[in-house]
RNA sequence: GUGGGUGUAGCUCAGCUGGUUAGAGCGCCGGAUUGUGGAUCCGGAGGUCGCGGGUUCGAAACCCGUCACUCACCCCA
């Protein structure tokens, strides 16, 4: 019985690991670019650090944590989100005491139980933000610009920034009643699921994809009438800061966000290339969480990219950093011993080097230089080895020439290429 | 948790209402070229037809079960 990956986790082979790192390396330069740092934390806490944070009630809680006992009985999971676990290091290092702004990063692995579909798997992978301390609208907008620049960089299509703004808690269960009124209105119009949403995510009705659904909720009362003017103030600097620098963005009154720490600006990016998942970021302030906690009362906002569905979009012909190489082909009795130094020596002199150790003939070394795509292959034989030489070729122009083996290393670095 | 689709060579897939030794393209190996890659030509290797049972003279095909993958719902990045 072939043992097999299990379900919903996927192997990244090396032919799509430069495509990933490219993701990657964009996204980090971006953020540290806006001042953000790096910061890594555990891929496993305590269950009650998720419960609390993420919303006792929320799918992502009841259902789709990776939980399990450890051996004195407390409970662990594998965290399916980023944000608590940077919450949580961010208080119990007492970051709030440093007078610098507290804007970090991360990136890595995140593990939900769900079935898997396109770009979703059981573990899949997030870049996000978090910026603490900062009540500033400004905030808000410096973290969607991040995120907007850096999708933007990759070249992905169809991108949309939708926002919207989700007031204070205290706004939200005024406006509630409202709407869980005139949902029972219209009680009948409504999908199955969103007649259960009355009771459990009102809000969420009115984000439902069935199109009569949202006929149904086109005359809903809106939170916007319900919001404080504080909370309509913020909102207006955040979109008048997102116009200043350019950033497009759509007003989705519907659009609202499934974890239960946010509040004010909610904000989602879309992708029309994507299939069912077509969120690629999403994120929001959440002003409440660092208190909830445990912390100080500390401001923060964030988002969180996925990576799987970045990589789904991202564009087959990308340029993707290459790595100029050369190819050691050596073949007859001395010349394998002395080809074998060769390939050590080169390495040593910072060219990237290689040769299959397989391969008897000239014609396999060859053959597998050019399956390489080096750009030189060293050819050396016994009757290069007699005379202290070797042939350098040019695999694309099939140029050759003779070079004493001493001089090797030092003339293969000058006519390499920089790595680009 | 619910529903649909698909499982045949390393990869992408043909295979008719059940009928001989299960095919193609690409890839791989060898030769034409015994010290020169890619292109061409010639030759070759490679398959428990996902697995288990059933129907039948005969099953890759039909039936039942099972597993895997995949898409979608729910929910989310």
């Amino acid at each position: 019985m072939m043992i097999k990956a299990i379900k919903g986790v996927k192997d990244l082979l090396p032919e799509e690991t430069p495509r990933w790192r490219l993701i990657e390396e964009t996204a980090r330069r971006w953020a540290l670019c806006y001042g953000f740092q790096e910061i890594r934390v555990p891929i496993f806490e305590t269950t009650t650090l998720f419960a609390r944070s993420i919303g006792a009630t929320t799918d992502i809680v009841e259902k789709e944590m990776y939980t399990f006992a450890d051996r004195d009985g407390t409970s662990l999971t594998l965290r399916p989100e980023g944000t608590a676990g940077t919450v949580r290091a961010f208080i119990e290092h007492n970051r709030a005491a440093d007078p610098r702004p507290q804007k970090y990063c991360y990136l890595g692995p995140m593990f939900r139980h769900e079935r898997p579909q396109a770009g979703r798997l059981r573990q899949f992978h997030q870049f996000g933000v978090e910026s603490f301390g900062i009540s500033d609208p400004r905030a808000d907008v410096e973290v969607m610009s991040l995120l907007w620049r850096l999708l933007s960089d990759l070249t992905l299509p169809g991108l949309t920034l939708e926002i919207n703004n989700l007031g204070y808690a205290a706004d939200r269960a005024q406006y509630a009643p409202l709407l869980v009124a005139f949902l029972k209105g219209m009680e009948s119009r409504l999908c199955g699921n969103c007649q259960r949403r009355i009771e459990t995510n009102p809000l969420r009705v009115l984000d439902c994809k069935v199109p009569e659904c949202r006929q149904a909720t086109d005359d809903a009362p809106r939170l916007t009438d319900s919001l404080s003017p504080a909370a309509r103030d913020h909102f207006e600097r955040v979109t008048a800061g997102l116009d200043a620098i350019g950033i497009p963005f759509h007003l989705n009154h519907r659009l609202v966000r499934g974890l239960d720490y946010y509040c004010l600006t909610a904000f989602e990016v879309t992708c029309s290339h994507l299939g069912a998942q077509n969120a690629v970021g999403a994120g929001g302030r959440y002003d409440g969480l660092v208190e909830q906690l445990g912390g100080a009362a500390v401001p923060a906002v964030g988002f969180a990219v996925g990576l799987e569905r970045i990589a789904l979009m991202l564009p087959q012909d990308v340029p993707l950093p290459t790595i100029p190489r050369v190819y050691v082909a050596a073949f007859g009795a001395q010349a394998v011993d002395v080809g074998f130094v060769l390939l050590d020596e080169l390495r040593r002199a910072g060219i990237p080097a290689d040769m299959d150790f397989r391969a008897a003939s000239l014609k396999a070394h060859l053959r597998q230089a050019d399956r390489l795509g080096v750009l030189y292959t060293v050819l050396l034989g016994d009757d290069e080895v007699a005379k202290g030489s070797a042939i350098i070729r040019n695999m694309q122009t099939k140029a050759q020439e003779d070079l004493a083996l001493s001089e090797l290393p030092s003339t293969l670095l000058a006519r390499l290429p920089r790595t680009s």
